[in-house]
DNA sequence: TTGTGTTTTATTGCCTCC
DNA sequence: GGAGGCAATAAAACACAA
């Protein structure tokens, strides 16, 4: 085939392929891309309709000098091209939001740890105490034979932890105020408090209170 | 220039719908 | 059963680094 002969458009090539009954020859040697001004039309009707009619796809073959079967084709490869990369997109939002999760989880856990390491720090300084008290308590029986004026043992605040009854309320944290900010561990326990109850012994002690949360 | 990876056009085979 | 859609794939065209 000489230059004079060359079909003009993309139709005049699918035209003459056919003609001469070989598209084979079509597919290996006479492959042509779309010139700007097709394709750009092509995508303003995609945004429109993805899944345009026959008719409609048979007009704009004719406008464009395309086969309505290159159009129809070219329409499948861009649903094809349109929906991977929808997907793509889907898969990167949800990448995102996984990395998000992570990061709060962390956060969750560090702050589990605090808490935990502040519980423990609780439990030792209740049990000095409560060692101490044992101690008070054989010293006042002593105290008690060797004299009739009796002082009830009632509240310690020793500890940082309220042991009674007060009408000023819980107003005995010490200078141990930053170990035992019980806002703080009201905040960290809020969600297990159904389970493990602020109560006295029980409280610190975790034989009584099995909450996953504080297993890491 | 060339090797290689990506994009684009086209085919094939299967499936669904009317 | 034919038309049209989709997934998988082939292969040409293109982009680009070395």
């Amino acid at each position: 085939m000489s230059m004079g002969e060359m079909p003009s458009t993309n139709s005049d090539i699918w035209a003459q392929s056919s003609l001469i009954g070989n598209i084979k020859k079509c597919k290996d040697n006479m492959r042509i891309r779309f010139n700007d001004e097709q394709i750009k039309s092509l995508e303003n009707m995609f945004e429109t309709e993805s899944r345009p009619e026959l008719r409609t796809k048979q007009q704009l073959a004719k406008r464009l000098g395309l086969q309505p079967r290159q159009v129809a084709i070219w329409f499948q490869n861009k649903r094809a091209r349109s929906k991977s990369k929808q997907l793509e997109l889907e898969y990167r939002m949800l990448q995102i939001s996984y990395d998000n999760l992570g990061s709060k989880y962390e956060l969750q856990k560090k702050e589990h740890e605090s808490l935990f390491i502040q519980l423990q720090r609780l439990r030792k300084l209740y049990e000095k105490g409560a060692n101490e008290e044992i101690q008070n308590e054989g010293n006042k029986v002593e105290i008690q034979v060797k004299s009739d004026k009796f002082v009830p043992e009632t509240c310690s605040p020793e500890f940082g932890l309220p042991l009674c009854e007060d009408s000023r309320g819980v107003d005995y944290l010490g200078p141990e105020s930053d170990i035992l900010d019980m806002a703080q561990i009201a905040d960290g326990l809020s969600g297990i408090e159904n389970e493990c109850r602020f109560e006295s012994r029980t409280f610190l002690d975790d034989s009584g209170c099995r909450s996953p949360l504080w297993e890491f």
